[in-house]
DNA sequence: TGTTAGCACTCAATAGCAGTGATTGCTAAT
DNA sequence: ATTAGCAATCACTGCTATTGAGTGCTAACA
């Protein structure tokens, strides 16, 4: 026994079914709304092989069936065959968006927010992380007796900042001369050459050896984990739009999720890989969220940065919907910063 | 009839009861565990009285009763008036804070994250708003041919960054130019005389006006509205911990509502007036909040600018529980400001 | 006059139960 | 290979009876 045409016809009209409904899908429905000339037993016998085959399931005996996941794999994967992913958005993002010129942090937020309203679901994403990017500017501002404001420019504008502990017998004179010699030597060059260069003016400078040693460790570290570990949402409460989480504790899981971000950051940046994921149920390996399916896209800025987009929900969905809007947002939201 | 102390202490065994068990209190309950020496028959009355008087209400006619807001209005009060907010403070904030230097923003988002594990309720807080603060630096980073950085240091080391489009007739010396004269006259400058000191500025330079009048605009935007309209939220799904909020249209409302953010950020700043504020249901003013209470207590910086922080939960709370909790927070909070 | 015991009454909540209907699996006929 | 027919299953619905927590009222009591 195998899974011929018809199986297929019947296994798509039933997801189709429950993707729309959210109930089980009996025989004779199958028969009569999706008129495959067949009788409901015939249907009958072919649901039978179906969830022998791992595509089917019943709630109860005398409730109809419901898709696996294995079926919703299928599926997902017969679409994307089948050119989803292909054809131009229809969709102008640009014009969601106001004309002031903003930073990526804003567009993130901003798309999150649209994507969530065009999907009904909770969008997330994660800023690009670029270890290629080039250093603008450095500069080190006093604030306190023995702090001061380590601010790092990036080419492509980004701003980190970061409060930094100095040694009282730094000048404000010296701190500006240091800066300067930093911005002048560091500026195009990227992150994993910042200690090499800092190592040379070391030697040259033959002073300040501590402090300079400290400054690298923090530049590292504002590139690396700053801004990187945090999720952008959009729409978090539209998870209750679906009487999947009509339960609290349903609901109150997810949303501790959303909350801890850890876990999920960790799965976009593993997402970020793939020009386009589709993780359906238990696939996306994270305990208790078993019955979510999670569908991501990559997004690039003009530095070929990429960063990960995406939307949550429950295992039932429009995928094919889905799929195509959330390609299209993310074809426009690369398009949008080449524009900037 | 008028609330002599024996009814006062009726309705405070009630309150009492209501707040640990969430249920209808009835006048056996209270006769039997609260010996008051009295029959449920002599509460029964009593009761009945309160009831006329608007302290209790009844779910229907054979259930025991429950609180209304102003009897949660006037056990509030006496709180405060029995001195709850004295008393120093027995919960050391700072060793739950690591010992990096942070910024504001780091430290108030722990303290939010502190307050809600302290509580179980969802803690939200705004960043302080002080117009009297010193601009410390301010500096123009070329980005592409047409746009350029501002970056806004205060002195109390808050930074603020934005992306602002430059006439492409201005050389990148030009900017730094601008960049050095703007440090040297704005500093120690606050943002309310940043116009009148552009404005001398533009008589001198007699050149360069739409820029520098832009320039003055994005400043004082950037000050007053960027991060001054953001929530700072801890524990948001602590929520689901109380029945009050089972039903999935009651959570969602509120968490909509801490979404869009906007109506609790005006309520902050608004209850940010007062050192302490408590407002049971309906008293905080925003439809479909009827049934939550807002406690905020405010907190200050080194340069007393005040900002609030706060919780939000059902209106039946431990008030006396949670105000001793918040108070402690945000006396802990304006110390620690002051450490660093 | 305040307090209390007692009792009838109310009503939400719960449990039990029969009926309904959607659906299945099996069998026998086509 | 397909289908009609049929018994069996079982969640769901709606009805009824029961329970029990609670009230209000009244009459007796200190």
């Amino acid at each position: 026994m195998d899974l011929n045409s018809r199986k297929f016809k019947i296994l798509q009209a039933i997801i189709d079914d429950y993707i729309l409904y959210g109930i089980p899908v009996g025989s004779r429905t199958i028969s009569k709304k999706y008129n495959m000339g067949l009788s409901s037993a015939t249907i009958r016998n072919e649901m039978s092989d179906l969830e022998e085959l791992g595509y089917l399931e019943q709630p109860h005996v005398s409730a109809g069936r419901i898709p696996s996941v294995k079926a919703y794999r299928l599926y997902v994967d017969s679409l994307i065959k089948s050119g989803v992913l292909e054809g131009t958005s229809s969709l102008n993002l640009q014009s969601y968006f106001n004309k002031h010129i903003k930073h990526i942090e804003d567009i993130l937020s901003h798309a999150t927010q649209v994507l969530s309203e065009l999907t009904n679901y909770t969008a997330l994403a994660i800023l690009p992380k670029d270890t290629s990017e080039k250093i603008r500017n450095l500069k080190i501002i006093p604030v306190t007796k023995d702090t001061a404001l380590l601010i790092l420019v990036m080419q492509s504008g980004s701003v980190y900042n970061k409060v930094i502990r100095i040694n009282s017998g730094l000048s404000v004179d010296t701190l500006n001369h240091i800066s300067n010699l930093l911005t002048e030597s560091l500026s195009n060059k990227n992150i994993d050459e910042v200690s090499g260069v800092l190592f040379d003016l070391i030697k040259d400078l033959n002073s300040n050896r501590d402090f300079l040693i400290k400054l690298s460790d923090s530049i590292k570290y504002m590139v690396n984990y700053e801004n990187h570990n945090k999720l952008t949402l959009g729409g978090t409460s539209n998870i209750f739009n679906y009487p999947e989480y009509a339960s609290v504790e349903k609901a109150k899981s997810i949303l501790t999720l959303l909350d801890t971000q850890d876990e999920l950051v960790e799965l976009l940046k593993q997402y970020g890989e793939m020009q386009f994921t589709v993780k359906i149920g238990p696939e996306n390996g994270i305990i208790g969220l078993d019955d979510c399916s999670i569908i991501t896209a990559t997004y690039s800025t003009p530095t070929n940065a990429r960063g990960t987009i995406g939307i949550i929900g429950p295992t039932r969905m429009p995928y094919k919907h889905i799929i195509q809007i959330l390609n299209n947002v993310s074809y426009e939201l690369t398009n949008l910063f080449d524009d900037n």
